[in-house]
RNA sequence: GGCGAGGUUCCCGAGCGGUCAAAGGGGGUGGACUCAAGAUCCUCUGCGUAAAGCUUCGCAGGUUCGAAUCCUGCCCUCGCCA
């Protein structure tokens, strides 16, 4: 496309932005404070559509805040730490830190590019020793509160990587990046006890607005279960099995014991016996296998019998021990009490090794207790087959509550509250990350390296590949313990990536403070985050560590917030189409295209899919930025959907987001030249811009950016074009309308807004200034755009009749009679109206109907066939506007007649004539049709 | 396997009991302007008709005076988690 039109000079602005330090975040005496954020960026080298979504959406918040009157922190840094980096210094030689500064200066030119309004003094970044130290210094506070600890546990092991791997890391059992096996290895690792605040992180997601499906995935991630630990004693030993179990009340129906084959009591119990060897084998492939696939291969069930029995706590019978794949040794106590009756998994257990099955629950009232199962009945029911009457018949949570408080008489069990969130193991061996301040000394033991000795930076003289890099470095590893001074080995370990994200957010408010992680009473003014946005994967992790590390830094007493964000916007994701066979029901990359399906030969649909490399459907926002400019690129990502809904990448639909940009270079310009009559018109263009200002601050509030960015770049225009239509030349009234508009569309696009405030000759640019108040619309606006409206109505109603008209008439239409509704139609609609609005149920109106004054046995007939063919169901269609109107009597006649010659004009008629229905004389029948609102319309 | 979201007119999408034949955009149509093109403005874009009526919001039922919207079942898609 080649346009005439000089385009918005985006660096220009830019720059100035720049020079001026506009968007330097300021604590000032008199405005409310707001905190814009946007989740911690790893920094890969290239900006894609999915942060230019993100920061779009983000960015539209922080200024319209500004030019709301807030002081708005809206700042960006890198999370810089992490796998990537290191391993591409593995792989093509080089450093993890050149690396990362190489790219962190890459996409921060292109995020600068985009004209995002960040305070960039504030800059953070995870690798910057100023910014880890207090990482480190954190967690030698949390060791010596108890709230971090060192423990023995298995782990992800990779052998030839000679590495942890984190969970998702590990890919079917074998490593991501060498294919190796994947074996679970005991280390010694560092941990930090979440599971401390797991209540406090359930009960704050009321607090916070977070998206439910968010806060349920949350709830779900801490897994709060309530029940019951109970102690079943093993025959012919001293030793106790201690199981957790939701369902003390099916305690009656347990027919068996099942063990983590890890169980150290399973060991125990069939060492020197038969069963040892198939225990072993058990034993064997289970302990290697990652957790992940553990309970992904659940419905594969293996077990072994122990050869032992255990003692049911309250009827003394004697229940066989097993040894199960399915249990996990560090959930619970490794141990459950399988009850097949009314356990799914226990169920599927007892039938494939024929163990028993006992009905412990019925789920009726008086139900037979004796009746066989099909399945398991996993659902709350009523106690059967206990053998006492203290317990038959109870249901739910008296059934649970009786069965423990028995336990707890014998000293057999207790109440428990289970998490399933569990420490989080913060060591990685790994190089590219904060260094755990600690010093291993023989005589002492774990000591944290001492304050002033922080930061421990890290070493720069380190080889990769060799296992752990920061075991390579000996002036790293050997220093000297800081309690006794012999000679001491620096811990090697670097911590979790996610503690850099953790309190990132804290930094941001006092980011070049030196002495301090940041001051308390600066931390308290900004926090916490009004709006943080970013994506819905880091529903769990991340939003759970930072909610967790806030929490704990406030115990540090560091701050008094409670909670770090307030209100979380996860948005969709950011997709293009790619070729989809829809017989193989699988997505190609964009090679395809064109081809038939490689598998089945079928012909390719195009489909969308997220945008990804290896589909190839990815589109370069360098690229579109050149080309278009950051301002079309913003519009149309707002534009396309909204923020929380996935949005489909099009380029026609660019496109045209960039034709509306050109034709909005050029509307100052145009209104600027108006002429300076006054017309009655003016007032409707006065009361429209109050109401479309109104309706974009409602659309911002609540982050409906979508709905806003229509008002400021679609609405407005199609106002401006109705002006002028309808007669509008006022120039004064123009930059009324001016002065506010371009701070509608500074949100989603400011450089245009700035060339707009240069045309306006405005004293400041527009990023830098609050929009001036502009009153609501006042009851006689109100009234003028109602009259509009109505009028627009009846236009377009006689549009589509005189086509049809025309046909009748044999020629062109001429003339237009608008018919008014006559007055029984009038009065009926308002009886109707109040009557609904009074809550009087429609069926009975048509009784009082009969009663009311101005129906009279003349006219009886004729209004109650008319209530039950039309006006049943228009008094719903009309929506509250129209009902006020109609109860209001508006004058029909005048607000029409004064606009007839305009409606003569648009249709192309030599006149158009608005009477009342008594006084229509056509005798034709044709003003039968007209209600109150929409007249008959009569051609001639 | 669990949890969540969703299937709307040619396409993308909003709507989430009556203003719904259904916003907005894209695409298409016709007209105005122009030497012409582009841009811009206006009209139309399910069938039908001087305003009726008919069919349409994944499929099949149900609730209601009234359902795209609520309920039940089914089919399909997507996302997240383990």
């Amino acid at each position: 496309m080649s346009y005439s039109i000089q385009s918005v000079d985006e660096d220009y602005w830019q720059q100035r932005w720049e020079e001026e330090k506009i968007f330097v975040a300021k604590i000032s005496d008199d405005k409310p404070s707001f905190y814009c954020l946007e989740m911690y960026p790893y920094p890969s080298g290239k900006m894609h559509m999915g942060h230019v979504r993100n920061y779009s959406i983000g960015d539209a918040v922080a200024r319209y805040k500004r030019m709301m009157g807030f002081d708005v922190l809206y700042p960006m840094g890198f999370d810089s730490f992490g796998m990537p980096a290191e391993n591409a210094a593995i792989k093509e030689g080089g450093h993890p830190h050149d690396i990362t500064e190489k790219n962190m200066a890459s996409i921060t030119q292109q995020i600068k590019r985009m004209g995002f309004s960040y305070d960039w003094n504030r800059m953070v970044k995870s690798h910057d020793p100023n910014y880890y130290k207090w990482n480190q210094w954190f967690f030698t506070k949390f060791y010596e509160n108890g709230l971090a600890f060192q423990e023995f546990a298995p782990v992800n092991w990779c052998e030839p990587c000679n590495t942890v791997l984190a969970n998702e890391q590990v890919k079917a059992g074998r490593c991501w990046r060498c294919n190796g096996p994947v074996e679970q290895k005991g280390m010694s690792q560092w941990f930090l006890d979440i599971p401390k605040y797991a209540q406090e992180l359930v009960d704050g997601l009321d607090q916070i607005q977070f998206p439910e499906n968010v806060a349920a995935m949350q709830k779900d991630w801490l897994g709060r279960s309530e029940g019951a630990e109970i102690a079943f004693e093993i025959e012919d030993s001293d030793e106790v099995i201690t199981v957790f179990t939701t369902r003390p009340d099916t305690l009656f129906g347990v027919t068996f014991i099942t063990l983590a084959p890890e169980h150290p009591l399973a060991e125990k119990m069939v060492s020197g016996t038969e069963f040892e060897n198939e225990w072993q084998t058990l034993y064997d492939e289970v302990s290697v296998m990652a957790e992940f696939d553990r309970i992904k291969n659940m419905n594969k069930k293996k077990g072994v019998p122990l050869g032992k029995n255990a003692i049911h706590p309250l009827t003394g019978e004697r229940i066989p021990i097993w040894c199960g794949n399915f249990v996990i040794a560090s959930y619970g106590t490794g141990a459950v009490m399988a009850v097949p009756a009314h356990d799914e998994r226990d169920f599927d257990f007892a039938q494939k090794f024929s163990i028993p099955i006992r009905r412990a629950l019925v789920m009726s009232e008086n139900g037979d207790g004796a009746a066989e199962l099909k399945k398991a009945e996993t659902d709350y029911g009523y106690m059967v087959n206990t053998g006492t009457t203290k317990f038959d018949g109870l249901f739910g949570e008296h059934a649970i509550t009786a069965v423990i408080d028995e336990l707890v008489a014998l000293g057999k069990g207790e109440r428990k509250l289970n998490w399933k969130i569990r420490p989080w193991l913060i060591s990685r061996q790994r190089y590219w990350g904060t260094p755990i301040p600690i010093i291993h000394c023989d005589e002492c033991g774990a000591v944290p390296v001492p304050e002033e000795d922080l930061p421990v930076e890290l070493p720069r003289d380190i080889v990769f590949g060799k296992g752990n890099p920061l075991e390579t470095s000996a002036e790293f590893l050997n220093v000297k313990c800081p309690k006794c001074g012999k000679d001491a080995r620096r811990e090697t370990d670097t911590m979790d990536t996610f503690v850099d994200s953790s309190w990132y957010f804290l930094r941001y408010t006092d980011a070049t403070n030196n002495d301090e992680c940041f001051s308390k009473e600066i931390a308290d003014h900004w926090m916490n985050v009004d709006f943080y946005c970013g994506g819905i994967e880091h529903a769990q992790m991340h939003l759970i560590y930072a909610r967790f590390w806030t929490k704990a830094l406030r115990d540090l007493g560091l701050h008094s917030v409670d909670e770090p964000f307030n209100e979380l916007l996860c948005q969709g994701m950011v997709n293009k189409s790619a070729p989809w066979c829809e017989s193989c029901a699988i997505t190609l990359s964009v090679d395809h295209v064109g081809m038939p399906c490689p598998q089945c030969g079928d012909t390719l649909n195009m489909r969308s899919a997220k945008m990804s490399k290896s589909l190839g459907n990815t589109v370069s926002p360098e690229e579109m930025i050149e080309k278009y400019g950051a301002d079309t690129v913003r519009l149309f990502i707002l534009f396309a959907a909204n923020p929380t809904a996935g949005m489909d990448w099009s380029d026609t639909a660019l496109e045209a987001n960039y034709r509306v940009m050109l034709q909005l270079r050029t509307i100052p310009e145009t209104i600027l030249n108006w002429g300076d009559e006054a017309s009655a018109i003016d007032d409707w263009l006065v009361a429209r811009m109050k109401q479309r200002v109104a309706e974009f601050n409602e659309a911002m509030n609540t982050y409906d950016l979508r709905r806003a960015v229509e008002i400021s770049h679609y609405e407005l225009i199609k106002d401006v074009n109705w002006y002028t239509r309808r007669g509008g030349n006022n120039a004064t009234i123009g930059r009324r309308l001016l002065e506010s508009w371009t701070y509608l569309i500074s949100v989603s696009t400011p450089h245009l807004a700035e060339e707009w405030g240069r045309c306006l000759a405005l004293s400041n640019m527009v990023s830098a200034s609050e929009m001036k108040t502009v009153d609501d619309v006042s009851s006689a606006e109100e009234n003028i755009l109602d009259y509009e409206f109505i009028m627009r109505n009846v236009l377009e109603n006689s549009r589509k009749i005189m086509a049809i008209a025309e046909k009748h008439l044999d020629g062109k239409a001429d003339k237009l009679t608008l018919i008014l509704s006559p007055n029984w139609k009038n009065q009926l609609s308002r009886e109707a109206i109040t009557y609904l609005n009074n809550g009087g149920n429609v069926k009975q109106f048509i009784q009082e109907l009969k009663q009311m004054d101005f129906v009279n046995n003349e006219n009886m007939g004729q209004i109650l066939s008319y209530w039950n063919k039309k006006m049943l169901s228009q008094v719903f269609k009309w929506d509250d506007k129209a009902k006020s109107l109609i109860l209001d009597c508006i004058n029909e006649y005048e607000v029409l007649s004064a606009r007839a010659s305009f409606i003569a004009k648009e249709l192309g008629l030599s006149e158009v004539a608005v009477i009342n229905a008594e006084d229509y004389q056509g005798g034709d029948g044709r003003e039968n049709s007209a209600l109150p609102l929409s007249p008959s319309i009569v051609f001639a």
